[in-house]
DNA sequence: GCGCCTGGGTGCGGAACCGTACCGGAATTC
DNA sequence: GAATTCCGGTACGGTTCCGCACCCAGGCGC
């Protein structure tokens, strides 16, 4: 059984895998900053503004409808960064971008950014690989919403939020999550006493208690792992040198 | 109302669109490959052995869950290619993708792909901001699997192989459709029918005819179109130069 | 001409979720 | 400490879609 992410504490996992020459590179240029709850890192069709890489905190991406329907697509924390567009050199975003859970990280100009992927191949390679993780991690989204029970959906996302938070106990409001997953809110407290019926999670007022992760992995069915594995593969958690 | 994608006729737009330059750079190297139906363009977790151009048919990813159990994420034909694995400098892929609709088009060697991509920074562009506008498509279906009811995805679908099949009669099973939007045989069924019933198509034994394009993208709700903008934005259809 | 395979039409019972709504307790505000 | 807001538990009817199953028709091979 996978233990998902693993990114040392107090850092964060893309910028502590760069080669020590990269690091050393875009490290000046990094400005600490306070992510709280709800900032908006990015927005929908409009320019990227600073670009993110938090330490704690998890950011959430959500597409919108023009109908103004949205799910969540992708999320990250340690592991990743916001502002992905620039990476592809775009500069506008296609998704929202938001914190969902408070925490703290660095920023960089988008412009800084743009000068350093340009003069660092190995930087640039080593973002690219990060969003092709992201890919994978939306493609598995699309296809457990299409496929998935909410009781597996929901196992999913609370894995998923577990591995960026490293902490058993998360503040989590069902209404919060049944926005994520685009259900209803009572649809999110059933699932919850679901698995709280099994004794995987416990929940309080706006918190939810990871108790046995394992059997959380084996409600996700196997809609969850295979980004998590995809990241490991291309990113890892190791320093290179 | 939007008209869909609208690359020139036998040509990948992605290849058209380059520079001049850069299209003198990866010319000589592309071969011309037939691309029937069924055939495997790319398979998860393993290498990317050839990438592909179409210029004409409809290539389709689909993600695979450890349950086997599949969902098309995404969908391309002339505006696009497969192996985009490459572009974000990993070897492997991490979905399936297969050719949907015979076709033809060119192939590529990865490393020749790879040499041209660091040779040219603007080739690298384009392709990087091609994956992106992929970002983009995949993240509305996520959307649309969460949200979208049967009829209205069916229009969606339906829509976007019209865009890259640029012929209003589709060769096109509706088990196959089923299995491309995750959903039952006789969904499909019964969906078509509802669109039938309003004279948006017409369905014949293993084909489908798109008879009011404006009505479908109507149908579609709003699931349909921001994709496909941030295609025209990030890649266009005019050559630069 | 006959059989076979493929693709499509239809039906039925049931499960999963939706939209909506109401209520009660916990936390926050002043 | 009273009022208000937030959050979660619960219920109900209705819709959508599933799983399964059966049958029919067109087209192809022999």
């Amino acid at each position: 059984m996978r233990k998902g992410l693993s990114c040392p504490y107090g850092q964060n996992n893309l910028i502590y895998t760069l080669s020590s020459a990269d690091r050393a590179l875009i490290e000046p240029e990094l400005k600490p900053v306070k992510l709280p709850k709800g900032m908006m890192l990015e927005e929908p069709g409009k320019p990227v503004e600073l670009v993110y890489f938090p330490k704690t905190g998890v950011g959430s991406t959500v597409a919108v409808n023009r109908n103004d329907r949205r799910i969540e697509v992708g999320l990250f924390g340690c592991d990743g960064m916001s502002g992905t567009a620039i990476v592809m050199q775009s500069d506008h975003a296609s998704n929202e971008t938001f914190m969902q859970i408070a925490g703290d990280g660095f920023s960089i100009a988008p412009d800084t950014l743009r000068e350093l992927l340009d003069q660092s191949p190995t930087l640039r390679r080593h973002l690219l690989r990060y969003v092709q993780a992201m890919m994978s991690q939306i493609s598995q989204t699309a296809l457990s919403n299409g496929h998935g029970k909410l009781e597996e959906r929901l196992a999913r996302w609370l894995l998923m939020c577990h591995d960026r938070i490293r902490n058993d106990e998360m503040s989590l409001t069902h209404e919060f999550i049944s926005v994520m997953l685009g259900v209803r809110r009572a649809g999110v407290t059933v699932g919850t006493h679901m698995l709280e019926g099994k004794g995987l999670i416990r929940a309080n007022r706006g918190q939810i208690v990871v108790l046995d992760r394992a059997g959380l992995e084996n409600e996700a069915w196997k809609s969850y792992g295979a980004p998590e594995a995809d990241y490991e593969r291309l990113i890892g958690y190791d320093q290179p040198d």
